[in-house]
DNA sequence: CGTTGAATGCTTTTT
DNA sequence: GCATTCAACG
């Protein structure tokens, strides 16, 4: 029974309008940082569901993470009692997925694709760039696959040409754009015939749906009674044009903070936020300024580092405090990066120890601009025993080991994914790019011919006989595990369909976990040992697998979420994070996060902002970016800085980083 | 053709 | 300072 909640009460004036505001007019809410988004948004569901009578399969939650969405319906559950599911949520990405399984074959995409994550998909593009011009990476003034691929990536986020893209952001290449133009329509054309979506597609590709089949952009525009879009700020033009065609009638709810856009460099385009109500006429912009978080000294701190920040008449804001005067913030100078980290795990034991610490370890954290400039950070709590989780850039599912097993289950669930195929195959003793490919297509020559399907056509001898000597006894034990897999995804699949009994009762009901069982207890543990010295570790993270893999009934659902969702819930790193420990992270991940007290390292010129940023004249976004650092702290916030840094066999003489240097000195403490 | 060791190049942030 | 790439060997 969804309970009483008394809007008026729980919230302050400038929430209450907003919250309650109409579902039916373009809403825009500016809320700062630290003022209570989150709940504001929450309240917003909660109010749409119990007040206005709108259902919750009614509503579109849109979330920059899929964290972010579940525990902002987690919050809407305990307010309201309707479960989380019942709602439509999750990330633009992984909504898109949703909409391409269900009405996908409307332009020609098969319900059963195989999503790319970022290193598969850069694999393919490369494959594709040796096959239409093998001479293209001899040349070394062209860009490599990693950056050719952010080229094509940001023109299509962008909705921009291929030319226009690399004049707004890759001016410095001289590869002509046509050259480029061309090696993007060969990668189209390869996903296309692979049945591969890779993460732009998921936008792409949805909102060509919705632009070129208009029964479905009339069914769900009709549908949703409102869309809410977290981090209005950090949508990129693509992204915008689907909200555009979802939500006609005008029915969004968009909640962002123009000060906080950190993702231009993804194709983030601030002018989305800036300019809505050129976009809706009607709309409405609500102010939610008054801050919850940090005390007043943090504020005031914060408030100056966007001094001169350009903002429209309407966006100006500063953040209001509402919490009691306390420390301003505190500036540490350190010798060097090793220094640094010496400085701030003292800093942590001070906090942390004693009869009554005043803070628990799992109250601060550590923030810095790029993964590499914690190295020093991360030796000093291992040596000092202080317990800490990293979030690194190394995710669960993007471990090679990971990516070995489930690539097994993928190539069967799709077995014209190459990619995946030479993934797994390659494990096998004398087997490497060329090998494998000859396998492949002598697997799909007998396919054709014996009218077979590709995984059926592994066993057969021919195959076999392109199998070098040396791995031709484990091969057959490699197709057969593949051949028990790929029955059952299909099997699992025509459950779906009405004509189920297709198939013979002899075929095993696999669900997702038993697949993963298949795989990873096969000849793969064994190669496994030979090649990666840590295989014990490595072997662990396959129990995490299989528990992941638990949670799915449908393997199409589990490999979706394998590649669209970050860490969250499996591996070693999760276990590490329960328990009493400090969190290291990258600013953009702490997006969206508080901590009592946060730490930002490396606060110097060349490392925030980053020197590469200040060549290509984004400080802007640097700026911003130490705003949402600053942000992060509820009590205390102290900055450090190395004076010297070593790095490419030179050291650099470091001056502080312009951000606080250049503020008021009153605003906060050196303490050197 | 695959593997190995040496040389090269390049290092942001992420769904 | 690390990963990818190249060149020579088996």
């Amino acid at each position: 029974m969804p309970a009483f909640i008394d809007f008026k009460k729980e919230l302050n004036p400038d929430q209450y309008v907003a919250v309650t505001a109409p579902a039916d007019v373009p809403a825009l809410v500016l809320a700062g940082a630290g003022s209570g988004k989150t709940r504001t948004l929450t309240y917003r569901v909660a109010h749409f569901v119990g007040e206005c009578g709108i259902y919750p399969q009614e509503l579109l939650l849109l979330t920059f993470t899929n964290k972010a969405a579940n525990q902002m319906l987690e919050r809407v559950n305990a307010l309201t009692g309707v479960e989380t599911w019942k709602f439509w949520g999750g990330t633009f990405h992984s909504i898109g997925n949703k909409f391409l399984r269900k009405e996908g074959e409307a332009i020609g995409i098969k319900p059963d694709f195989t999503i790319a994550d970022a290193e598969d998909s850069e694999k393919l593009l490369k494959h594709c760039v040796e096959e239409i011009s093998p001479n293209f990476f001899k040349k070394k003034e062209n860009p490599r696959a990693a950056l050719l691929k952010e080229i094509i990536s940001y023109s299509r986020n962008t909705c921009m040409s291929i030319e226009d893209a690399m004049r707004d952001r890759f001016s410095w290449i001289e590869t002509p754009p046509e050259d480029i133009e061309k090696i993007a329509r060969a990668y189209e054309n390869r996903r296309r015939e692979g049945l591969i979506c890779d993460f732009d597609d998921l936008l792409e590709l949805w909102h060509r749906l919705l632009l070129e089949v208009p029964s479905v952009c009339e069914r769900y525009g009709a549908r949703f009674k409102n869309v809410l879009v977290d981090e209005y700020q950090d949508t990129n033009t693509l992204q915008c044009k689907i909200l555009d065609l979802l939500c006609k009638s005008g029915r969004i709810s968009a909640v962002g903070d123009d000060a906080q856009c950190i993702y231009s460099w993804r194709g983030a385009n601030i002018e989305n936020i800036l300019r809505f109500k050129k976009r809706y006429p009607n709309g409405s912009i609500y102010k939610v300024g008054l801050n919850y978080r940090s005390t007043p000294q943090i504020l005031n701190f914060a408030n100056s580092i966007l001094e001169g920040f350009e903002a429209g008449e309407e966006f100006k804001k500063s953040l209001t405090a509402s919490r009691a005067d306390a420390h301003k913030p505190v500036i540490i100078r350190a010798m060097d990066s090793q220094s640094q980290a010496r400085l701030v795990a003292d800093y942590i034991e001070e906090l942390t120890c004693g009869a009554h610490p005043p803070y628990k370890l799992s109250d601060i954290a550590i923030l810095y601009r790029a993964h590499f400039q914690a190295m020093d950070m991360q030796l000093q709590m291992q040596y000092r025993n202080i317990p800490f989780a990293i979030t690194s850039g190394l995710k669960f599912f993007e471990q090679a080991h990971i990516k070995d097993a489930v690539s097994q289950i993928k190539f069967a669930a799709n077995p014209r994914d190459f990619v995946s195929f030479a993934r797994f195959v390659k494990f096998l003793p004398k087997i490497g790019d060329k090998t494998a490919q000859k396998i492949y297509e002598k697997a799909v020559s007998v396919a054709e011919k014996s009218k077979i399907s590709i995984i059926e056509a592994m066993a057969a001898k021919e195959v076999l006989a392109k199998v070098p000597e040396a791995a031709r006894s484990i091969f057959p034990s490699v197709a057969a595990g593949l051949l028990d897999v790929s029955l059952a995804v299909r099997k699992s699949r025509a459950q779906n369909l009405p004509a189920a009994d297709l198939f013979e009762k002899s075929v095993p009901a696999m669900k997702p976990k038993d697949m993963v069982r298949t795989v990873c207890d096969s000849w793969y543990s064994d190669c496994m040992k030979n090649a990666y010295e840590d295989w014990q570790d490595r072997v662990k993270d396959f129990d995490s697998l299989y528990e992941y893999a638990s949670r799915f009934p449908d393997i199409d659902m589990f490999l979706a979420s394998a590649s669209l969702e970050i860490s969250e819930g499996a591996g070693r790193d999760e276990k590490q994070a329960f328990g009493d420990r400090a969190s290291l992270m990258t600013v953009h991940q702490a997006k969206g996060l508080e901590f009592p007290v946060v730490f930002i390292i490396g606060a110097a010129e060349g490392m925030f902002p980053l020197e590469r940023c200040i060549e290509e004249g984004d400080v802007e976004e640097e700026r911003r970016l130490f705003y949402v650092a600053s942000t992060r702290a509820k009590d205390l916030l102290v900055i450090t800085y190395p004076r010297v840094t070593f790095g490419k066999g030179h050291s650099d003489l470091r001056e502080p980083s312009r951000f606080w240097h250049d503020i008021d000195s009153d605003l906060y403490e050196r303490n050197y």
